[in-house]
DNA sequence: GATGAATGAGGTTTCATTCAT
DNA sequence: AATGAATGAAACCTCATTCAT
């Protein structure tokens, strides 16, 4: 004699999955609501059950894309200690993740140009300059304890974090713009070692 | 005979001028054809004088940019001929031009989104994927030049020249994201450090 | 879990009338969504709801009318068997139904207009042209008849049937533009005595 | 020393035949303006030099056209006194002018269409039906005379010579709708002969 | 809770007309 | 007199959102 009972949550995420389907063939502006309904196989005022408007519904997927990728990349750092290695982690866990999902990566600069803070103040996606923000602190976090043990050579913590990350979404932007090969092993590897060891050939240099 | 005279070719690039601003504040698809025209100080109807369309408009806009972004640095690169000297003007040339104008910069990560390609195979910019492969292979020619002259140690040059794009495209990224300042000299200098000499404490090794 | 229940088929009908109005007021040209939309008493969009574009909705009108025409002229003549009834009975069905509803027949003529092909070869009611060839064969069947049994005097059947057929779309025009009287019997007397006898006075002559 | 000389007239003729080229094509409710100026080879401001607006120009190629048909058939007719001949005269005439120019023959129905009057009494080429009501007249003063000349039988001359010009104006629209070949002659012959004979077979009856 | 028929605000685009040259 | 660049009113059509069922 219960009613009916739905799981909220569950259809929910449906229809986030089915978005992101739909975002990845259309990006995030061009697509229409009943898109999603049909890719979700409800009706579409099934969508503002879930959802209380369009925008809000571009914002849920994100906020679940980003709360995704924290989690795997937590979880991949999780036992290390070497900040040699959590860099190399770092690296590798976000492409990991972003490869995984072809669809996400379509969609992922469709995000970030929509988190960008505009003249007005009003950016569609405002939570991810924090978001951005929080992940730069705690990789620079990992540099500074670098530098402290002597691994990582003096350097501003924060700004070497920032780089690391730039670096990173630079190639995952390449990727997505098809003019680098999705190889996420190679790709990790090839960046870690810029990170590490730069371009010059100053190895066995005394000076 | 003749009504009116005007140039057209300069009024093109006032309505150009005037679409880059309304684009900074709104993005390049939330804005109204009625916002540019009022901007350029024309009539909507002129617009399509000028442009066949809203997306045409857009696409000019990107050519324009990019166009212009290719002419600045080429003309910062011109005289060099040291490999070092090379990649560290390509990166603060770079951050000069998008610097320059605030504007431009919050725009171009909605270009650089709006080229990524669709699972239709389409895209709003289809020119960008081909115009961002022909930077590579710039870059790529300087990295492997500096190569064969033993200042770089030996790599992939298409790789490493993929890396330092991705890193200034990363920072800048971050720049117009708010979540680093804007400082266009220190950070073209903390680039070109990292890119030249990594992360690693490894001068004075000796294996 | 149903939303609303309508009738489609039934607003559909609904729209064509309140088009037909319309049209009759202000032609198949000049009218504009929002005048019939208001005229069916319903919003703009359940126009397009019902009718993909503005020429859908003019040729859906159209066929409605044609396939009402032909309904009422075949059911009249069903019992008959006599060509000249038949041909009387064509004549005055023809007229019973264009003048039942003078809104129609002030719409009659922007049809016929439409339905003449281009140089292009296109033309917005390009099912006109077949069916008016059918309603000839039609009758040219009925003339044939008549011939075979003696009843006509030999002749073209097919020419015979275009005669007539243009005779009534010519009065017809005549009614719409208010140079005749709508005076359906009697025209559609009028028009059977002169197909059928004829102008000439040679009753009794013998050659 | 006279100034540049400018035979208005021609001009406006050149441009009313450019104008009639566009309507056979596009019909009189699709063209565009500049169509006709390119038409024509000459400016778009030029038009409204000859003529003030657009629906002027239809007006004027619509006028243009009626006198000219006037004109032809009156003088076809000149020399004629017997009722029989003028009738068949009149017919053959009016297939040769319209015939004579395929292109008009496709705009004749444009402009019939645009000649009945609206609901609220406008109507675009409101000359139309005073023109019809007096080639009736015309018409039905050579029938009248023929019936006091006994050649016709008794008949209501206005209304017959109604039926004769439908005739025509209905196989000049089977025609153009191409389910008839446009041969005038054998039209011609045709129509004069059920106009004068009908359709019974009563030739050398006595009752 | 689920649905999709209905809606109308809103935006792109067209094009007749104007008028400076 | 001739022109075509500029204009903005006007109208089609879209689609997010609502809400009766």
């Amino acid at each position: 004699m219960a009613p009916r009972v739905v799981d909220k949550e569950a259809k929910r995420r449906l229809i986030q999955k089915a978005a992101l389907k739909v975002f990845a063939r259309q990006g995030i502006y061009d697509f229409k609501m009943i898109e999603i309904a049909e890719m979700a196989g409800v009706g579409k005022g099934t969508l503002y059950e879930y959802f209380p408007s369009k925008n809000d519904l571009i914002v849920g997927c994100f906020n679940e894309f980003m709360t995704e990728f924290d989690e795997h990349v937590a979880s991949r750092l999780a036992e290390l200690t070497d900040p040699v290695e959590k860099i190399q982690k770092l690296i590798s866990a976000s492409f990991e993740f972003c490869l995984a999902d072809k669809e996400l990566l379509d969609t992922l600069f469709d995000f970030y140009a929509a988190g960008i803070p505009r003249r007005d103040g009003k950016s569609l996606l405002s939570e991810l300059s924090p978001m951005y923000q929080q992940m730069i602190a705690h990789v620079a976090a990992i540099i500074d304890d670098g530098v402290s043990s002597g691994v990582f050579r003096s350097t501003n913590g924060k700004l070497a974090a920032s780089m690391i990350l730039a670096l990173i979404d630079g190639v995952m932007f390449q990727i997505a713009l098809q003019v680098v090969d999705a190889n996420a092993e190679l790709l990790a590897k090839q960046i870690s070692d810029m990170v590490l060891n730069g371009l010059l050939n100053n190895k066995g240099k005394t000076t």
